[in-house]
DNA sequence: AATATTAATGTTATATTATAACATATTTGT
DNA sequence: ACAAATATGTTATAATATAACATTAATATT
């Protein structure tokens, strides 16, 4: 299977998934949101919002910065994408609802993302709260550093 | 002790300390760079980069964008301050030279900021990064919430 | 079905955050 | 004293993001 297929198919399930889980919590995954979505799958790393209008105006020239942001954040905030606060970038969330909080290793060379949970954090967030009676909202950990792939 | 005498005596140590790391490494803490450094401390919270200009041009009128940026990158570098990403925001570190990795908690409702450093997130990352083959450079690691002051 | 209500999108304008590029001044090394 | 490097000044603009209000579409209520 090549880069670009095994790409297409990594972006249909997760938009299949995408739908599923709007249809369960009772979301609209519109069509500007599905477009946008499809557009951010398509890329194998990262999207800046701008990048995006770009590519929103291709299909819908009258498309705007609003667009484009509200859209994010119905993503942002029902799970199916996640902002790199370090980047100011987004990205597809791999396994939506499946996890509370997560990190990402972000390759500085190559631009690609790799998105990562562990118990192991989630017990660093709870136990460093807990241990400053601070009751934790949104966790953002990001590791920039060199891939595997760009170490050679 | 006042909470303001208590700031004020929080911003000269930082202050001193600054000097001392700069002399000992050779870094050149100009009156520029000091002044800002000093901006940075006078306030309980984080500084927004713009905030800091407006004050900076309350001493010198000429100051601008890249004035306070330039001050803030150099400040960064040497591990001075930190920048919040998930904020856009800037804050004096509160011991200099003396950590890798530190994370913070963030209270969303009063703007205070808690700056931490344990071995466990040290072993997270350094962990994670050994599962996946990636050499780490940079770390954020912020957490959002609310404090415990905030929680009454 | 008509109407009210809510949610989504369109649109204009502007706020906020940050840097490029080039000029000048200051410091340091020779 | 001169060259080189570093820091600062200055102009302009790029990149990121949101406020505010208008319109349209979807849903719920009568």
């Amino acid at each position: 299977m090549s880069k670009r297929q095994k790409n297409l198919s990594v972006s249909a399930e997760a938009l299949k998934k995408a739908e599923e889980l709007c249809e369960i919590n009772g979301l609209k995954l519109t069509k500007l949101r599905k477009q946008v979505l499809k557009l951010i799958w398509r890329k194998p790393g990262y999207v800046k919002a701008y990048d995006l209008l770009d590519e929103l105006k291709k299909i819908d020239p009258s498309a705007k910065p609003p667009t484009v942001y509200r859209t994010l954040d119905f993503l942002i905030e029902n799970g199916l994408i996640h902002k790199l606060q370090s980047l100011n970038a987004f990205i597809g969330c791999h396994h939506p609802h499946e996890h509370n909080e997560c990190y990402f290793l972000i390759c500085d060379s190559c631009q690609k993302i790799e998105e990562c949970c562990s118990k192991k954090i989630n017990n660093v967030v709870a136990s460093t709260s807990k241990n400053n009676n601070f009751i934790p909202n949104k966790v953002t950990f990001e590791i920039a550093g060199t891939c595997q792939n760009c170490l050679n």
